[in-house]
DNA sequence: TGTACATCAGTGAACGCGCGTTCACTGATGTAC
DNA sequence: TGTACATCAGTGAACGCGCGTTCACTGATGTAC
């Protein structure tokens, strides 16, 4: 009865690691078994004793990203928070940020992979829709409570859109452009501290 | 001294037109040389009378595929100016409606890859780039001059976000709410007939 | 108008390659007594 | 403590398949005279 350490598992984290990069990196399309299995410091042919499929993987990394895209989107909002950053704030310049912009591999999965998941498996897309949910539910926590009901949506959709536009641009002065105006159109239109400075 | 409309050339916008579609169906990884030539009616051989390469394939079906969709989209907008819709209006709704939710095929090709982009090669990017561009401009000709100059950008990223997420949460009630969020969000914001009805 | 020839678009077989998946086997780890 | 055996994670060769690309060839179209 091999517990959570055992040799088994430690190999099946160091998978999924590898693959929640590489999804992020490469698109789905463009993640291979051997290649995981590779920077997982293994040889591709002992992947099935791990996944009953590469579609079993992509669904796992998805969540694994998910998760790890979250982690590291908190370190840098708590950096802006203690720079007394507002909530709103710290959460939209972390998203789009220039370090975001350029890292896609440790960054939002949804952003990285957005437009590819309507054409994956069921198994794939009812896993990438949970992370689109997650991702929205987080934008409504930092949303002041004056903003409506349709504004969590929208808000993400932004956020998404213009790290997509900005990558498609590519990183110069072009993509870096609509970064700023997301930026600034959904903290002006949202954020308490921005409209209202009378807290002091 | 063949014309435009010799048989090659007409073999040429056959094969142009159904990799204009194809790409916005699976992706730019999902369209094969084969599959494409048989879509036109032809054979797989004889692609390399028409292409150098497969990557120059997808360059011509990008900007193919913009002038398409701006051209259904126009119909679209058409129509609703007709009903007496603002030019913001009826192209918001046009973008984010439910036929263009549904039809990627025949929808705008930065929605339907723009997270694939990064990843093509620079001939592919290039274009994909410039379409990327012209939605911008597009956008910043329906909206009113009062908008600030960052408001293009913005609006576009909801825009092409808000499709995205929605066909990642499918054609259901989760996915209409997030075009439904994103369409009251923009005209809230930018439609002058719907803040001011002092015009009459 | 008719014949001979050149041009050219498209065909279909073939190539090398990398993919997802399978499987017989190896070698290390753990267990029984 | 030591020996014999069972378990199990990982190896590496092999499979069938589809891909992008090449190429010798076919058959139709156009041109010369």
């Amino acid at each position: 009865m091999p517990g959570p350490s055992s040799r088994k598992a430690l190999s099946h984290e160091r998978i999924v690691d590898a693959a929640a990069r590489a999804i992020r990196r490469e698109g789905y399309a463009g993640v291979g078994v051997a290649d995981v299995m590779k920077e997982a410091g293994l040889t591709h042919g002992g992947f099935y004793a791990h996944f009953p499929s590469r579609d079993a993987l992509l669904a796992a990394a998805m969540e694994r990203a998910g998760r790890d895209g979250a982690a590291r989107m908190s370190q840098s909002i708590a950096r802006r928070r203690a720079e007394g950053a507002s909530p709103l704030r710290a959460w939209v310049e972390a998203y789009l940020g220039e370090t975001h912009l350029k890292s896609c591999e440790g960054g939002c999965p949804v952003s990285a992979l957005a437009s590819e998941i309507p054409r994956q498996s069921s198994e794939v897309r009812e896993v990438s829709a949970l992370r689109v949910q997650r991702l929205m539910d987080a934008v409504r926590q930092v949303l002041p409570e004056t903003a409506g009901d349709h504004a969590a949506a929208a808000v993400t959709s932004t956020l998404v859109g213009a790290l997509q536009l900005a990558r498609a641009l590519g990183d110069n002065a072009e993509g870096r452009a609509v970064l700023a105006s997301a930026r600034h159109a959904i903290l002006d239109q949202y954020d308490d501290r921005e409209a209202s400075s009378s807290s002091t």
